[in-house]
DNA sequence: ATTCGCAAAGTTTTT
DNA sequence: CTTTGCGAAT
């Protein structure tokens, strides 16, 4: 029997309502937890205190949202109740897994593909053109985002009707039937069949609910506010003869509308289930009371919600400032500048501080000042990674091999690398799959029978097939050893590596990491079948997730990649019309409220200090345009802040501030030269836009480095692989490592620790390479990193 | 068949 | 201002 959490640790803790929450556990259980009142710790210990009751694990579900917030919360739990069983994991994984397990039901195979928003819009192109839409004036996305909004109502491709006189809704009609057909065809999903596939398999299979039901007999569901109407449904079907369904949630941090989340769905949880315990958690142990202040009285302005409180012991803490800018680049300068003071006046670590914005494109100016002033920072942006090309590539062919049926990953690979099988042939490989009701890669084995392919392209597609049957060899292999038989074979990495073009050079790097990101799949999942697993992951993941709140640096995000975190200091910026709220959001009040609910969710991150600002210029298409502030901002208590109107010298008076900072401080001559935003500095800087997953410029100089000796390594890493992976054997144990230490990579030269977290095979180290070359994240036990004795 | 260049268009949030 | 798409030229 594992050792478990003693009730003294589970229930030690707690504050009587928190204790309230924890100790209940047969019958439905609602607990409203407004921003920062100790969720997932309730969530946690009642997990820990089920399992002391004892309640078996394999008998409780937990479910997220985010990957981020599940890691989360198995890592507290394991603190409280290491190796349970438990099922903890968000909405997509357990629906995929299900949908694994019991596939034939809903008409696809075990191994579907899960085809991500630009898969599915290719689909979706392709079959407008079938329907003849193609040339109607809607965009693939567009009918996408109809098609994704019945899905989420659960309305199918047969109940579909357009409402009389839409004409979207008319395109729509004749092209859902027909994707739908198509992702069959192709054993595909799309990332919301994962959730309705799994609703109707629940609705239609009642002994399979029953069995569920059973199996998991106590349920828990975070962020209950975000579900959808299919989410709902599982939940409720699991939830019959074991109605132990516990959620928590906050309707006032509802911010996923847009994505079919349905706010009804918490406000009417207790009609939905009588007899419904409800635990109100009001208490906030994060804000001061001056944040919390504002914050409530937004919040207060919307109509659509249940009354609730605020409550800190807190200090009231400095005033909330607000400040309106002349420009955004004031704005931006300033904000660093502040930042820059606090840092170097020692009080704070950059680390303590978020921006929040509420488009990603608002990060320009921000990024701009803050590597001005040398300080360090991150981006977390939502995809990124796993959204590049060639990444995108090397996994459509595992997809591939995974799912011969996967027509979008075959188009996407069979001439990449070039094999000159161009549009044409693949046009008519295309036809006569449909003729034949045929996929692509069978079409593609009969290509020498097709009379209107020429005999060269035949020969080409016929190679393509014999190189797809070959890697088909080694499928049941380890995950890195697939990813390393395809870039070897297919000529993938050979191809970037002898390109000259800077840009194949980072490629290069990138394929590098998915195959690090696969050998430690490997090592987690030694299993058989890990390629399908791999590939689950890596659908199912974003980068935030990635997100590591011990590096030292600024950060910077949207308000929703914010959800769920805190941070001692907060500026949100642009809050002006249009923006925030935004200007696809005026014309309901529904959407209105949403934002409002963003804009909440936002300030309730900040700990001790929040700014809150607008810009009265900023550039809207490359002019600077007036802006209008928003309206949102009469609504806070303006007496209780701090009011600033800078004027326009704003750059002057901060100037200088950057001493003591990482970087050189900008002198006076780099201040006026960079005011007008294209100084030869800023030029032969690194630019900063897609380093998202690398997080910072700094990281982006370690790959400009790394391009000078980048096709001399890929070649030794690829002899690395062939031979036995050397690196591996050579392995210093993840303890070993400390903080400041002094490290050697083989690539990328000497440097020192700077930030170490995680655990295990998570640990990681975050090491700033000697000589400007940059900073660069590494998973210890699997990296080829090797302490060297400190000089002196 | 690929690459380059130019023009037009479009700017939300993400599993 | 940036990115994407398309068309023309090699």
């Amino acid at each position: 029997m594992p050792p478990t959490a003693s009730t003294d640790d589970i229930l030690g803790p707690l504050t009587p309502a928190q204790r309230e929450a924890v100790q209940h556990v047969d019958g439905p259980l609602l607990i409203l937890a407004g921003p920062g009142s100790g969720k997932t710790r309730v969530i946690t210990h009642r997990v820990a205190h089920l399992l002391s009751r004892p309640v078996a694990a394999r008998h409780i579900l937990a479910l997220t949202f985010t990957n981020k917030a599940a890691d989360e919360m198995r890592l507290r739990l394991d603190r409280l109740a290491p190796h349970q069983p438990v099922w903890v994991g968000t909405f997509h994984r357990f629906c995929s897994r299900m949908l694994r397990m019991h596939a034939p039901l809903v008409g696809l195979s075990e191994n579907f593909s899960i085809y991500d928003t630009e898969n599915s819009r290719k689909v979706i192109a392709q079959t407008m053109e079938e329907a003849g839409v193609a040339d109607s004036h809607f965009t693939p996305d567009q009918i996408a985002r109809s098609i994704s909004w019945a899905k989420n109502h659960l309305i199918d491709h047969n109940t579909y009707t357009a409402a009389p006189g839409s004409p979207v809704g008319a395109a729509v009609a004749r092209v859902f039937p027909l994707y739908q057909k198509r992702l069959l065809a192709s054993s595909a999903v799309d990332f919301d069949d994962l959730l309705v596939h799994t609703a109707v398999l629940l609705r239609e299979n009642p002994e399979l609910r029953a069995r569920m039901d059973e199996r998991y007999r106590y349920i828990m569901v975070d962020e209950y506010q975000d579900t959808n109407l299919a989410q709902y449904l599982i939940v409720r079907s699991m939830s019959v003869d074991w109605p132990n369904l516990a959620v928590t949630g906050d309707p006032d941090q509802s911010i996923y509308g847009w994505r079919g989340a349905n706010l009804k769905n918490i406000l009417d949880f207790e009609h939905d289930f009588p007899k419904v315990k409800v635990v109100r958690l009001e208490q906030n142990y994060r804000s001061t009371g001056n944040i919390l202040l504002v914050a409530d009285s937004l919040i207060a302005h919307n109509k659509r919600r249940k009354q609730k409180r605020l409550l800190t012991d807190k200090a009231e803490g400095p005033p909330v400032r607000l400040v309106a800018y002349p420009s955004h680049r004031d704005e931006a300068e300033h904000i660093a500048s502040q930042i820059a003071d606090e840092v170097t006046a020692k009080c704070r670590r950059p680390r303590d501080f978020a921006i929040f914005y509420r488009v990603n494109a608002l990060s320009r100016s921000l990024e701009d000042a803050l590597r001005a002033q040398g300080l360090p920072y991150q981006i977390v942006r939502g995809v990124e990674f796993y959204q590049r090309q060639e990444i995108k590539d090397v996994l459509a062919y595992l997809q591939l091999l995974n799912n011969p049926r996967d027509d979008v990953a075959l188009r996407r690979i069979i001439n990449v690398p070039r094999r000159n099988i161009g549009k044409t042939t693949l046009q008519r490989l295309n036809a006569h799959a449909r003729r034949h009701e045929l996929t692509l890669l069978d079409a593609a084995r009969e290509s020498g029978l097709i009379e209107t392919i020429p005999k060269r392209a035949a020969v080409s597609v016929a190679a393509f097939v014999a190189l797809y049957d070959r890697l088909r060899l080694v499928v049941h292999e380890s995950v890195e050893t697939i990813l390393g038989h395809v870039l070897h074979e297919t000529g993938y990495r050979k191809w970037l590596a002898q390109s000259d073009s800077e840009a194949d050079n980072d490629r290069l790097a990138n394929v590098e990491e998915l195959i690090a990101a696969a050998r430690e799949f490997d090592q987690k999942n030694p299993a058989p079948g890990a390629l399908e697993a791999f590939l689950e992951q890596t659908c199912l993941v974003n980068d935030a997730d990635d997100w590591d709140s011990e590096i030292d640096r600024v950060t910077m995000m949207t308000m929703h990649a914010a959800k769920g975190l805190e941070f001692p200091v907060v500026y949100i910026v642009a809050l002006e019309e249009g923006i925030l709220p935004h200007s696809r959001s005026r014309d309901s009040s529904d959407k209105l409220e949403e934002e409002r609910r963003l804009l909440f969710v936002g300030i309730t991150r900040a700990e001790e200090q929040l700014q809150l600002s607008f810009a009265k210029y900023r550039p809207y298409r490359g002019a600077l345009c007036p802006t209008i502030p928003s309206e949102f901002l009469p609504e806070l208590p303006r007496d209780r802040m701090e009011w600033h109107e800078p004027s326009s010298s704003v750059a002057v008076e901060v100037r200088g501030t950057g001493e003591g900072v990482d970087e050189l401080p900008p002198d006076a001559a780099d201040y006026i030269e960079s005011d007008d935003g294209d100084s030869p500095q800023r030029r032969e800087g690194v630019r900063t836009r897609d380093v998202g997953r690398y997080g910072n410029a700094a990281q982006s100089a370690s790959a400009a480095g790394r391009r000078t000796a980048g096709a001399s390594s890929a070649v030794v890493t690829a002899a690395q692989l062939q031979s036995g992976d050397p690196v591996a054997t050579k392995k210093v144990s993840p303890e070993v490592f400390h903080h400041a230490m002094v490290v050697v990579h083989p690539e990328y030269g000497a440097g020192r620790i700077v930030a170490l977290s995680g655990e295990g095979e998570r640990r990681t180290a975050t090491v700033e390479f000697f000589g400007s070359r940059g900073q660069k994240k590494f998973r210890l036990a699997f990296s080829p990193l090797r302490p060297v004795r400190s000089p002196g």
